[in-house]
DNA sequence: ATTATCTATAGATCTATAGATAATGC
DNA sequence: ATTATCTATAGATCTATAGATAATGC
């Protein structure tokens, strides 16, 4: 109780960041400047519409004047982009690195891991952002048209490890989903987690395993031991 | 071919409308020029968003000048109000004739009937705009929280029917759906066709009738004759 | 007279840019 | 010097209102 105040100690070291002040004293939490905006959108967007909130209701939010937005951010819908891109890039960036483990771990339980890496990436991201690539105010942006191809590349690593864990002669009754490629339909199954936060259902550790075991059995796949292996090695890829 | 210009005869009959015309010589297809704005508005908030649409767009779609659309609604929120009421309004003028005929009809038919103008008017409508009522800079306003009250009433007549459908003890099986009631799980089961159009699937005949039977099994009723029975008397319902 | 449009515009945004400023880093 | 903010503002919307106008109806 003596000492502090004899020199600027430990109590007031907030002056750790460098540029001017907020008009807010509010300094971030623990976050970097990008991520705090970041993270104040995806509410914002996810809550209200991306067409509906203004890059003045983000800068309030995050305690910086609007203009300041733009040193981070080149417009609102690279705000946008980033946060279409936050939803797949732990999925995309691994898929090289699977790939490349398949043959050791066998490619169902790859498989699972891609499935289990995606699920828990939408899953866990404070606020269903994986929700914006639904709306049709983002669905007509530009940024979204890039996320598109994105997902395409996802959807096209999908349908690669799914024609190495079953011969392709047997994967398939063509039933009520026609055409539609095994790919797409095993990045919807992911994507189902996005359905179940906005009805406000948790996403427990059942969910995610009960998706990777549906995954496999799309590919006509019954065995569960290659998702119960994939469960188990999750956190070392994730 | 003779008599036809002798007089102003059917011909040149487009001149049927009051008011000054438009600038754009373009006249209505048959439409009330409120149901053109409603039409076209719906198209255009469920393909761009609603925030992200301006009233200017949807003027320049109907053929006349923005200001305009001012004198059919009392601003852009009033378009989305009827739009919203009208995903609901053909079912719920119905509730009290059928809850009047539903000692003759039974109740379990009278059930089906209620689910099957409640899907009928979601499929057929043109532009999906039962998508509306999910999107966030839709459920931000205030027209929204009405269409929700009127939407509750719904919810309350399906809960009704089905209370009277099976013996309450009976009905229900304590499961991952917790305590939602069977009202709101039977109007989320119509609208499952929300989802079924926005992913491009057709809803045809069959799962008109799918929906109905589902709808009675929610309800512990496996008996498939008051679904087959709906199904026939409902068109002279809706 | 009534109806359904039109023109013109006020006032409130909203996005983005230019340039100044107040911190820390070296 | 660098970084991250600030202030001020231009220019482009966007919504809604006021009042004029060009049809038909009576």
């Amino acid at each position: 109780m003596s000492a502090q105040s004899a020199y600027p100690g430990p109590v007031s070291r907030r002056r750790l960041r460098v540029g001017r002040p907020r008009h807010t004293g509010a300094a971030a939490e623990g976050l970097s400047p990008r991520d705090e905006i970041i993270d104040h959108a995806a509410r914002l967007f996810v809550g209200r519409g991306y067409a509906a909130t203004s890059t003045r209701e983000i800068a309030d939010a995050v305690g910086i004047r609007q203009a300041s937005l733009y040193y981070h951010f080149a417009g609102k819908e690279d705000v946008l982009r980033e946060l279409l891109a936050r939803t797949i890039r732990p999925t995309t960036t691994r898929i090289k690195q699977l790939e490349a483990d398949a043959a050791d771990l066998g490619w169902d339980v790859a498989l699972c891991l891609l499935l289990l890496i995606d699920v828990r990436t939408l899953a866990e991201a404070r606020h269903n952002s994986g929700l914006l690539q639904r709306l049709p105010d983002v669905t007509a942006t530009k940024a979204f048209a890039e996320f598109a191809d994105a997902r395409a590349d996802l959807s096209d690593a999908y349908e690669r490890f799914a024609a190495n864990t079953v011969p392709s002669s047997t994967t398939r009754s063509d039933d009520a989903w026609g055409a539609t490629p095994i790919g797409t339909l095993l990045l919807q199954l992911a994507e189902v987690v996005i359905a179940m936060r906005q009805a406000g259902r948790p996403v427990n550790n059942d969910v995610v395993r009960s998706i990777a075991i549906s995954g496999l059995r799309l590919c006509g796949d019954l065995d569960r031991t290659a998702a119960a292996r994939a469960m188990t090695l999750v956190d070392t890829y994730f």
